[in-house]
DNA sequence: TCCCAGGGTGTGG
DNA sequence: CCACACCATGGG
């Protein structure tokens, strides 16, 4: 039999997910920055995470998502009413953030794995998204196990273990840069339990933070990546370069203290932080405005 | 060729 | 506390 949740319109059967199309936009979703194993195939989309793979598309007015049902369920955020989220941003009266919600209002933050996440980031700094992806998934070609679903072969992301045995030169041939000891040093950590990630959850956000910056190549902006997307909280604002542009560009700002904009824009948005500056980053990328 | 990319660390003032 | 050099690498 089915599951149904009447509330929110989730279907789920046979190793398949239907959802209404409308609140789940698989596009923006996966292309809006938070998220790098996935691909674009004709009018689908395949999207990798740690062990797992599923296949995405529309059918009618309805979102599928075909793969491990329970793992996507939450992967994909569907138990979340974004109506709700998206009217309490625009409640805060700035045009952008109103603009960008109503523009991209498919968007959902995945609950991402924290150690995909934590590593992804750190290979995110200074580098670009193109570069990143490719980085990520030469990454797993290596180190990770080959799978296959639905006729498609694809890599597991390696184990924090495998991860952490592999030399300095070996993440260097991988086109990592000066982030292979970051990355190292940070599988190494999480390996030898210096750094327990499951632990950490329980954990406010401002110890949270405390405990992944004592991570070497773990600054402000990628911890509040690895808070949002990682741990799922969003009384975090990330600041990077395009941030700072909508600031300047978009909100009137001055300053060019990353921290103090990211508080500015905590201040503003509060615990819908971490979902607006999602929204107004793929908005500012897009050139919505 | 130069600039930029979901930045962070280390050093000198 | 602040400013700034430096860090690899490839896409545009």
């Amino acid at each position: 039999m089915p599951f149904v949740n009447a509330f929110f319109s989730l279907r789920i059967e046979d190793c398949m997910i239907r959802f209404p199309n409308k609140s789940l936009n698989f596009f923006d979703t996966l292309s809006c920055g938070q998220v790098f194993r996935y691909e674009v195939v004709g009018d689908g989309f395949f999207v990798v995470s740690e062990d797992k793979l599923c296949r995405c598309r529309y059918d009618g007015d309805e979102a599928i998502i075909e793969g491990d049902d329970k793992y996507f369920e939450n992967y994909f955020d569907l138990s979340t009413d974004y109506s709700r989220i998206i009217s309490a941003i625009q409640s805060r009266g700035f045009e952008k953030s109103s603009l960008a919600t109503a523009a991209y209002s498919g968007v959902r933050i995945l609950r991402q794995s924290k150690y995909e996440a934590l590593i992804s980031f750190i290979i995110s700094q200074n580098n670009n998204i193109p570069r990143i992806r490719s980085t990520i998934e030469k990454t797993c070609d290596l180190l990770g196990e080959k799978k296959e679903l639905f006729g498609r072969e694809y890599s597991s992301f390696p184990t924090v273990e495998k991860l952490a045995l592999v030399d300095e030169k070996t993440l260097k041939g991988l086109g990592y840069g000066y982030r292979s000891e970051y990355v190292l040093g940070a599988a190494r950590a999480i390996c030898e339990g210096k750094i327990d990630l499951e632990r950490l959850d329980s954990l406010p956000s401002d110890r949270l933070k405390e405990e992944l910056l004592s991570v070497k190549g773990i600054g402000n902006k990628v911890a509040d990546c690895v808070i949002l997307f990682g741990f799922h909280r969003s009384d975090v604002f990330p600041v990077d370069t395009w941030i700072e542009k909508l600031y300047r560009d978009d909100f009137n700002g001055k300053s060019t203290d990353r921290k103090k904009i990211s508080e500015f824009f905590v201040s503003a948005f509060g615990e819908y932080s971490g979902y607006a500056q999602q929204y107004l980053f793929y908005a500012k990328r897009n050139g919505l405005f």
